[in-house]
DNA sequence: CTAGTTGCAAAGAGTTTGCATGGCG
DNA sequence: CGCCATGCAAACTCTTTGCAACTAG
């Protein structure tokens, strides 16, 4: 995967480095590269292998009604939770022994077993509370 | 909303109550009503009206690549924590009170305010981890 | 030169909508 | 009878795919 280094390959990753954390559509990637002549299959193209590949998370918002993507740090996203705020967009990871707290405490109390790669928790970061 | 009480809702109403807490797609739903001459439009605006009531609930799995529906009585749901199980498709209820707790532990450790409304937890539930 | 990538347009899947018809109250 | 709901097909949106042209290595 990824053997060629292009021009809208390269354009992409730029621009997602420019937004990494941030939930994107596809539509909205291609709208900002659309300048630089890059087209939407190459962005659903890319897109998807940048998810195989572990760089980027697809999620969805509103029940599936919206998909967006996410660019970020494989390594910090090892065994953290997810935390999504609905204001700012951003994701922040839950730090891994937090993490592994609540998924004990939810083993114990309701025999729960959270699958910590699959799910999302929504709500308001820190940063967007004060 | 539902002013008419309709053959199809009638036939819907039915289906979705024998197949409470279930996640499933619109598509399974019309195929299963298909015998009862049940149209897929109808569903999906039962579905929708259903969903504004409060009685359905919407939500995707795989990060948007499948939308499904979940019937559910919405006073269970009041205050309450989703647990969805990826093997058995049920949803079951955090009680109230883990709920609340977990909830401050987060808000402590992360600053983060979960909104319970809006997450879903995916894991294995404890029928299906026997 | 060879193989991966792109662009475009066509194909698909899922969902919504317009409009005439049908059915509840 | 009046108005809501249904069925059907067309419209839409998002995403995927086939294929010829292009380009990195």
């Amino acid at each position: 995967m990824a053997r060629y280094d292009t021009r809208q390959r390269r354009l992409m990753l730029a621009w997602l480095g420019r937004h990494a954390d941030e939930l994107v559509s596809a539509r909205q990637i291609a709208g900002e590269l659309a300048g630089e002549k890059v087209s939407l299959s190459a962005v659903y193209r890319n897109l998807a292998e940048l998810e195989a590949e572990g760089k980027v998370r697809r999620q969805s918002r509103g029940g599936g009604r919206e998909v967006l993507y996410q660019y970020t740090d494989a390594d910090a996203c090892r065994g953290a939770l997810h935390l999504s705020c609905k204001k700012c967009g951003r994701t922040c990871h839950m730090e891994n022994e937090d993490a592994r707290r609540l998924v004990e405490a939810l083993a114990e109390a309701e025999g729960f077993e959270l699958d910590k790669k699959d799910t999302v928790l929504y709500g308001v970061c820190e940063h967007c509370r004060g």
